[in-house]
DNA sequence: GAGTATACTTACCTACCAGTAAGTTAGTTT
DNA sequence: AAACTAACTTACTGGTAGGTAAGTATACTC
């Protein structure tokens, strides 16, 4: 079992890594299969079909995500870090190829996608925008953040910001990204 | 040559709206040729591959936007006109389905692509930016906008957070655009 | 030690993809 | 009226796509 569930996992991460690269139309079973050293048929054999593939791709997503702000709700730490690690990781994603996370890179093939995908992904989404909404929350009340108006509407634009921000960075470079992120401080009445 | 311009034309209409749909590897030349009822061998007569064919497609786009920011360089009318005028274009391109601009829909396939289109698709970006930080700060001298730091950076920020919201808008719905665009009035100092 | 489950591989299939070479047809030029 | 050109169609190709059926090796169970 051992061996599979390594397998499993490997072709969870190299499809993720394709996925944020080129979309669910821009990889194949073979570019996932020959770089792994296995057959295409090993992959239908975990995930019967790309959409079971996908779908478990999401997932694995959600989880993650889970994870990584479970541990900021329990500690707390100061919202100022959590924005800095966000963009971090988003400076490193794109760094690593990673250009779109897997929501934007569905968000071409959309329609093509059965229901449960999509309302997957959208339950991704509505938990980042929550977990972004309880941040800028925590700063103004912190006294870390100061902007007007309602939280959740903040969240929501500076996370379009940064799919956006994501998808301009292979076109326009990473000063473009960084240059983002300055804004977004700004934005957020942070000085330095 | 009658017949032959439109069919040029109505071939480069459709790809763009399938490019905008479903990016450069969501479509098939048979997704063109059978709705406008020609052959495949129609479309590689006037573009001899899928490349010449993006190509032809972005250069459409730039001069649309060309002759639509020229027009208001000239008549020099309201700065606030003019963002309504970006929301309300957006708006209804996500509504008939184009849920990404031409520039969004190649970012995920950015690197397979052949220099010249890379370098098209960029000046493209740039003038974009460029016109967007024009506005910018015609609204500030005029007393429409209020905002603090460099226009441009803000321009950048607002473009890239309406790439991002028309990628959102497909898994969010319209109320999210429209929660998009008052945030970023809100942003602008614009009240309302 | 026979039976069963897991994790694959081998071999194959049909459909489709972008692209091409060789016509065909209508209009235009000389 | 002959020659030429633009705008296609017909008919095809090699390659790849996602997917499947049947076989095999290994490990675990009873």
């Amino acid at each position: 079992m051992n061996a599979a569930v390594d397998t499993r996992s490997r072709i969870i991460d190299r499809a993720n890594e394709l996925m944020m690269q080129r979309g669910f139309n821009g990889f194949s079973y073979r570019d996932i299969s020959e770089p792994l050293g296995v057959k295409n048929a090993a992959i239908h054999y975990h995930f019967p079909n790309k959409i079971d593939l996908i779908a478990a791709l999401i997932q694995d997503n959600h989880e993650l995500l889970k994870k990584s702000t479970s541990r900021f709700m329990e500690n707390g730490g100061p919202a100022r870090e959590q924005l800095e690690g966000l963009f971090a990781f988003t400076a490193g994603q794109c760094k690593a190829g990673r250009p779109v996370c897997v929501g934007g890179a569905l968000a071409a093939d959309y329609d093509q996608l059965p229901d449960e995908i999509q309302g997957a992904n959208q339950r991704f989404m509505n938990e980042s925008a929550k977990w972004m909404t309880r941040v800028l929350e925590l700063g103004r009340e912190q006294g870390e953040f100061s902007f007007e108006g309602d939280p959740a509407s903040k969240a929501r634009m500076i996370l379009a910001a940064i799919q956006g921000g994501r998808q301009l960075y292979r076109i326009q470079g990473e000063a473009y990204l960084q240059d983002l992120f300055a804004q977004i401080r700004r934005d957020l009445g942070i000085k330095s």
